[in-house]
This record gives C-alpha cells, structure tokens and sequence, in this order.
DNA sequence: CTTGACACGGTAATAATTATCAACTACTTT
DNA sequence: AAAGTAGTTGATAATTATTACCGTGTCAAG
C-alpha cells in the first residue's frame, strides 16, 4: 500500500526542466521544452508526472484564478502576480502575510486550510506594448487565443474580397450583390468583421476594408 | 459606439435569479434553475450575459483557483472562501486587507490592478461527512465527476462477473481462464478494479469481489 | 416600411485536463 | 532464474467548461 514512486528518466528530465525555469511554466509549455530531449514523451506523462510529483511534494502546483495551472519548484511559502494581458507569472514575497490569517470568529464553520493571495495587473513588457499600439482599444479581449485573431470564415472572406474590389465605401446590398449572399447574412458577417477591425464604416451604412483587411486576405 | 444594453426577459430572469441566490452560483447551476422559468432558453445565452453583465458591472464575476467561474451579486469589496471538496463559495470579510497591499518596491515593475485573497478549507457540511465514512481514505481524489465512480469497462465487468462466481478468493491465473482474457490485461483491470474499491486482495496475489464490486454489477 | 444594431437559440469548436488501455519495466517472491 | 505483480508509459479517447459561429428574430430610428 504504500505507493513507492519510481525515478524514471522521464520524471527526471522533467524535474529537471522545472528546476532551471524562472517563469512557472504551465504544462504544455514543459511538454515543448522536453520534447527536444525526449521526443517520444507523451503529453499524458507531462500532465500524469507533474501531478503526482506536486501531490508527493516534490514540486508546487499553482492554481492561479480561472486558467491553466502552472508549476514552481520553489517550495517555500511565497505568494504571485500574474499579467491578465500576457498570463506571465511572477513571485511575490509579502512580509506581512500573517496578517491576512483569518480570525477563528470569521471562519464560518470551515476548517480553513490554507489562503493564497494573488495580485493582478499588467507585466511591464505588456505596459512596453500598448505603449506604441494604442489605436486598438479592443473593449473586448476576455476571449481566447484565435478569437481576437484574424482568422476568416469563409463567407467572410467572401465579403471582404468582395470589399476589397470596390473603390469606396458601399452599402450592404451592394455586397450581397456582389457575392450572392443574401442581405442578411451580409451584414451578420460586416458586424463580426468590423469586431475584428476588418472593416469599418466611414459613413453611416456604407462598408469599406481596413488596412489590417487588406492583410488579413493576404 | 455607445454599446446600449436592452434589458431583454432573459437578462431579466439571469438577474433575478443571481440576486435570489446566497451561494455564488455557476453559470450551469442558473441555467438548471432558469430552466423552469424560460424552459426555451440556451445555455450559450446564459454564458453571454453572464459575460455582458458582469463587464458592464451589474453582477461580480469570481475566478476561484482553476475551476469554474462563480458569479455574485454583491458588488461591495468582500472576498472568499472554498470548500476543496465540494467547491462551495462563501463570503468572508477582512477588515485589514488594507495591509495586504503590495509595497511599491515590490511590484515587480507591474502596474497592479488588484489584488485577491483567497481562503480554502472544508466546509461544515464536508466536515460532518467525512466524519461517518471514515474508512474511505482515498489518497488520490483529484480527479473529476465520474472518474472515481463505479463506471465499469467492459473488461472491467467481465472480470468482476467472473469473480463473482468464485467462492473465495482466486489469482488472476484463474480469471484469465474463465474470462478468455490475457493474464496481463487481468491485473492490468484488477489494479484498477482495487482502486475503486470493487475488488480487494485477502491474501498477497488472491483477489476478491467486494460489497461495492456486487453492487455495481446490479 | 427599411435598415441596422443588438440579441437569441442551437450547435460546433476549442482548450485544458483526465481517463482508458495495452505494452513495457523493474522489483519481489518463489 | 522464472514468475508474478506493482508501477509506468505513449497513444488516444473522453470529458468539462467555455466560447465561436450563424441564421433568425426584435426593436427603435429615420
Ligand atoms: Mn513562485
Ligand atoms: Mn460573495
Ligand atoms: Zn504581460
Ligand atoms: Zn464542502
């Protein structure tokens, strides 16, 4: 009964890997690093090994709020601050953290185990960045990867080829003329594509491609 | 531009339902209960609102530790405590957080946005649970839903039928036998079969059904 | 009555993680 | 040394929570 884990060389490797990094990766970011010393490792080994190293307390694991875990070979007590631009992760040391210790009258009725306090912001290299980009407001960036991304569907495409040909600015009905798309279905797509930053609409109701449009059918 | 928000019966009824609720529901267990009053309603459209509501300040999204998105109607400064066993949220106020606060030579070089702190521990209602069963130890329950249930294979219920049928305890020789199995893929299953407390070894090498295992065969 | 912005329901897709399983490896016990 | 067995692995399927897509519907303004 008593689960005596074994060193492999996979376990060692990515130990290993844990050790020399500064940045709390998460597990697909090891899963790439290891790879080119152990090719043929499957992603299930990276995920299965740093499980059971963080339960046996060999490395810690880090929950940080709503997203990808990620992991620290720094066992000592410390807290984070993660970049809710970038999901880059630093430590923190607080001193005074025993203050936060919950009092006895507070707790109601939980047996507390533990608390953890993460602080939030944007990392310097993402304050560098928005620096120089500052057009692109974007109220909306809570989505994932490939969202925000340029990526189009097909009758998108379809649409902004179809703008791409026009000297100026045209009405909707214009395009669906242009690309036996029913009217409907044209402006649906114009909103996703203005989302985007695709297209924009110099007057009311007319339609023209963006620059960042013109690139993105390239 | 000036991205109006209707006030739709559904976004009502989300409300509503948000504001009656004390336990920081997640965005399924509202849909479950929204269900009876707009039985039309999708799933996606909790989601989004959800998602509207909580950006345009109505309603107070919560990212607790790697796991599902809660959300609050108290928009007041308050944090929480979790149950790491049943996932239950409740509030907790710290009236010094103020000293939480990060030191300005500590940031890192990040612009901070926030900060959260996060209590974790079991619930009363866990505490009293675990008091009765508790022979149960399960060392390893980090796992998801189904997983540590009673879920059979198909090899898996082979082999526990076959087990059933002896009057006391057998090798796994035996099993392959009557199950037409290799002995490998046998105590390959008949590890798992232990792990879910179907099966259990009386003497080293000798296997038996347990209660659970001839429960789960019915 | 059109138009277009906003919203909805249904469903497909995605991301991260976990489960399953046959094959392999390395201890233990005979 | 042979056999038996616990622990491990790689490949892949499955799961969970969330978001994207899209055709259609609604409403308010011109
Ligand atoms: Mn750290
Ligand atoms: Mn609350
Ligand atoms: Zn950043
Ligand atoms: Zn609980």
């Amino acid at each position: 009964m008593q689960k005596l884990l074994r060193m492999t060389h996979q376990r060692e490797v990515i130990l290993d890997e844990i050790k020399k990094s500064s940045t709390h990766p998460t597990a697909d970011e090891l899963y790439e690093r290891i790879k080119k010393k152990l090719p043929r490792i499957s992603l299930a080994t990276v995920y299965r090994n740093l499980e059971i190293m963080s339960e046996s307390g060999l490395i810690n694991k880090l929950e940080i709020s709503g997203r990808q875990k990620r992991f620290d070979w720094d066992l000592d007590q410390h807290d984070h601050i993660y970049c809710i631009q970038c999901h880059r992760v630093d430590n923190i040391d607080l001193a005074d953290k025993k203050d936060v210790a919950l009092p006895a009258d507070q707790n109601r009725g939980y047996k507390v185990a533990g608390c953890r306090v993460e602080f939030y912001g944007i990392c310097p290299k993402c304050s560098a960045r928005s620096q120089k980009k500052q057009k692109g407001e974007s109220k909306k960036m809570a989505c994932k990867s490939k969202c925000g991304s340029k990526e189009l569907s097909e009758k998108q495409r379809e649409i902004l080829e179809a703008l791409a040909k026009c000297e100026d600015a045209c009405g909707s009905k214009d395009i669906a003329a242009a690309t036996s798309l029913e009217p409907k279905q044209v402006s649906c797509q114009i909103t996703a594509l203005k989302k985007k930053g695709l297209v924009d609409s110099p007057v009311r109701c007319k339609y023209a491609i963006t620059g960042d449009g013109k690139d993105a059918l390239s």
